[in-house]
DNA sequence: TTTACCGTTTCAAACGTTTGAAATAATTTG
DNA sequence: CAAATTATTTCAAACGTTTGAAACGGTAAA
C-alpha cells in the first residue's frame, strides 16, 4: 500500500540513518545501546510493522523452526485433537508444525519421514504406523541431533526413546473396576494391533483390576484385532459365540471397535446384545447418536498428550534436556459416563 | 554419523576442488559447465546426500515456500479429508503448508491471519468462519501481492476473490430429484448459516428441481439453522410439528445435521420418522453405525477440493495467472446410496 | 598534553545459495 | 604463431540477520 520496499533492518537503519547492527542491537536490547536510540529504533519498528525475516534467522541459526509430526490418520479424534495441543504451544514458541499421514503404512511413514528429514525440520513427533518394528528410518534422525518424541503408540520392546503416553494402564484398570462395581462377574478384553505396547499396557490394567476385584482371569474371554473390520467380527465370535458362559461386559483398546462390535451382535440377532456394557478408549462425539451407545468412555486427553509431547521436544531441541537422557511423560486417563 | 560438517555448495567445491558456483551451476543444468564436470559433480552431490539448503533458499528468493491453510475445524471430515489433497500436491511442489483452526470465530480468524502475514507465508487458502462478513484481515494479504483462495465457503455478496467451490447446487438439485422419483411429494429443505452463500446455491438447487420435477414450492417445508444443536431443534419443529401435511423426505445443508434431526423426532416419538428419508451433504464413514441412516450422502469430494485449491494458489504463486484476474472453480458432488 | 578508559556506534564476516559479469583456458582462424 | 573466438570456470554481490571486534568521540586521570 504505502510503499513496497520491504521493511528490513536495512530499511529502518536507512530511516533513522544509523548503522544496521545499531538497529538490530537495539531491538534486541543489548546494553551497550543508548536508551534513547533503541526507543527511536523501536519506535520506528512499530510504525512500520517491523518482522524479522525468519528466513534470514532460519539461516544464520541454522535452524529451520519447523516441527515436523508424523500420525496415521486425521480420521481418528484422538490425534486430530492432539494436533491442537501440539499446534498451539508450538506457534506460541515461534515454530510452525508440519503434519503428514501415513495411514498406518510402514512404506508411507518411510517416505514421509526421509521428507521431513530433507525439509531439516529441528524435530519430530510421532505416533508410528501399525506396521512399524524397525527404527532405522526414524533412527537417522537422532543421528543427526534431530530429537524425536513417539507419542501415544510407542514400540513395544524397550526402545531407547523419549515418549509420551496415555496411562493407558490406569484407564482400563479404572474401566474394569467400574464394570466390576457394576456387578459383571465375565469382562472380555478386546485388545489392538499386537506391535504397538499400546496393547499391553491397557491388557495389564484389566489383569490387575480383575485380581484387586476378586474375579479371576479367563483367557477365553480374551481377543485381539486392529482397526480392520473382519479381524474385529473373527474377535468378535471367539468372545460372544462360545459354550462357555457369555460376557455381560467389554473393554476394547478402542471406543470405534465397539460400533463395529455391536453392529455385527445386532445384524446376527445376538440374543441380549443390548445388556453388553461396553467401555473403550476415546470419546467419540458421534457416540450420542447411537441407539445402544457405549456405557461409559476412556477420556485420553489427546489435547494434553500432544501438548506434552511438543513441550518435551522443544526441550530438547533446545538442550534444556540431552537428548540422549530418555524421558517418560505420562498422562493420565479419565472415565466418563454417558 | 561419518562426518557431521555439514553437507554444502561449499563443501562438495572443496571436495571436488571447484568453486562455489561452479557445483551450484552443475547441479542446476547450466549449459555452459562442461559435462563431464557436471557428472562429477552430480555424483558427489548423491554421494554425500546432499540438500539445498531450504532458508538460504528462501531467503534468496524472497520466499518462505510456506503455505497457510486456515478452516474452522478439523472435527469436520470435509476439511480433514480436503488437507490430504492440499498437502499431497503442496509437499510434491516443495511447499509447506501450515494449518490451522479458527472453530469458526471471527477473533481467531483474525488473529491466526495476522500470524500467518507474519510468518510471511507465500499464499493463503481459507475456509471462512460463519462469523466472517468483514474481509479486512484477509484483504491485506492481496495488498502485499500474497495471493489468497478462499475454499467451500465464499462471502454471499459478490466479492471479487479466487474460489474454489462445491457444485451444491448440483448437488442438492440432484438430491431433490432422486426424492421426486422415489414418489415424495413433500420434501423440506433445511439450510445453514446465511451468511455464507453455501446456502444460497444449495437452496437453489432444491427449488429448481421441485419445479423441474412439476412439485410446487411450499415455503412452510424450508427452515434454517447452523451447527448448534437448539437451533436445529427449532428448525426441526418448524418443519415437522406443524398443521399441514408432514414432509415425507429433507434435504439438508450438512449431514450431521440430519442425525440431530432424526434423534430429536426419535425422543419426541415422531409417529414415523422412520419413514422420513433423508439426504444431506457430507460422507460420514460413520453412517453405517446408525440404526436409521441416511437414504443417500451428497458426497462433496473434499479432496479433489483441496487439491484444486492448492492448485490455483500455487499458479497464482508462480504469476502464472494474475492476482487481479479471479477464478472461480466448481468441483461437482456426487449422489452415494447406502 | 598525553594516556587511559569509558559509553556508544560501526565494521565486517558469517549463514548457504544464485547468477550476471569477469577471468581464464582451450580451440579455431587467418 | 598471434589473434580471435568459444568453452568453461571463477568472482563477487546479493538476500536479511546476528555478533565479536574495531573505531569513534568524549571525559577523566596522570
Amino acid at each position: 500500500m504505502e510503499n513496497n520496499t520491504p521493511v528490513t533492518l536495512k530499511f529502518l537503519a536507512e530511516k533513522l540513518k544509523m548503522s544496521v547492527s545499531t538497529v538490530s542491537k537495539a531491538l534486541n536490547d543489548y546494553p551497550t545501546i543508548n536508551s534513547y536510540t533503541r526507543q527511536r529504533v523501536k519506535e520506528m519498528a512499530q510504525k512500520w510493522h517491523f518482522t524479522p525475516n525468519k528466513s534470514a534467522l532460519n539461516l544464520k541459526e541454522k535452524k529451520s523452526h519447523i516441527i515436523g509430526v508424523i500420525l496415521p490418520n486425521l480420521l481418528d479424534h484422538f490425534f486430530t485433537k492432539s494436533i491442537y495441543g501440539i499446534e498451539q504451544y508450538a506457534m506460541q514458541k515461534g515454530y510452525n508444525v508440519i503434519i503428514s499421514q501415513s495411514y498406518d503404512e510402514l512404506q508411507k511413514e518411510i517416505l514421509l519421514a526421509n521428507m521431513l528429514l530433507r525439509s531439516r525440520v529441528d524435530g519430530l513427533i510421532i505416533a508410528i504406523s501399525k506396521q512399524t518394528k524397525d527404527f532405522n528410518h526414524l533412527d537417522q534422525f537422532e543421528k543427526l541431533g534431530v530429537p524425536v518424541v513417539y507419542y501415544t503408540r510407542n514400540p513395544s520392546f524397550n526402545l531407547n526413546c523419549h515418549k509420551v503416553l496415555g496411562n493407558t494402564f490406569q484407564g482400563s484398570y479404572e474401566a474394569t473396576r467400574f464394570l466390576i462395581s457394576r456387578g459383571h462377574k465375565r469382562i472380555a478384553y478386546l485388545g489392538g494391533p499386537k506391535m504397538t505396547n499400546f496393547t499391553h499396557d491397557r491388557f495389564n490394567g484389566y489383569i490387575n483390576a480383575l485380581k484387586d476385584g476378586g474375579i479371576s482371569f479367563d483367557a477365553e474371554l480374551v481377543a485381539y484385532t486392529d482397526f480392520d473390520k473382519e479381524n474385529t467380527i473373527n474377535a468378535i465370535q471367539k468372545l460372544f459365540m462360545t459354550e462357555s458362559p457369555q460376557p455381560t461386559a467389554l473393554v476394547a483398546f478402542k471406543e470405534v471397535i465397539i460400533f463395529d462390535a455391536i453392529k455385527y451382535l445386532k445384524s446376527i440377532k445376538h440374543p441380549n446384545f443390548e445388556e453388553i456394557e461396553c467401555i473403550g478408549f476415546g470419546n467419540t462425539p458421534f457416540i450420542h447418536y447411537l441407539d445402544h451407545p457405549p456405557l461409559a468412555s476412556i477420556e485420553e486427553n489427546p489435547q494434553s498428550v500432544g501438548k506434552n509431547a511438543i513441550e518435551l521436544l522443544l526441550k530438547l531441541i533446545n538442550k534444556d534436556i540431552g537428548i540422549g537422557d530418555y524421558q517418560k511423560v505420562m498422562v493420565d486417563c479419565k472415565l466418563v459416563l454417558h
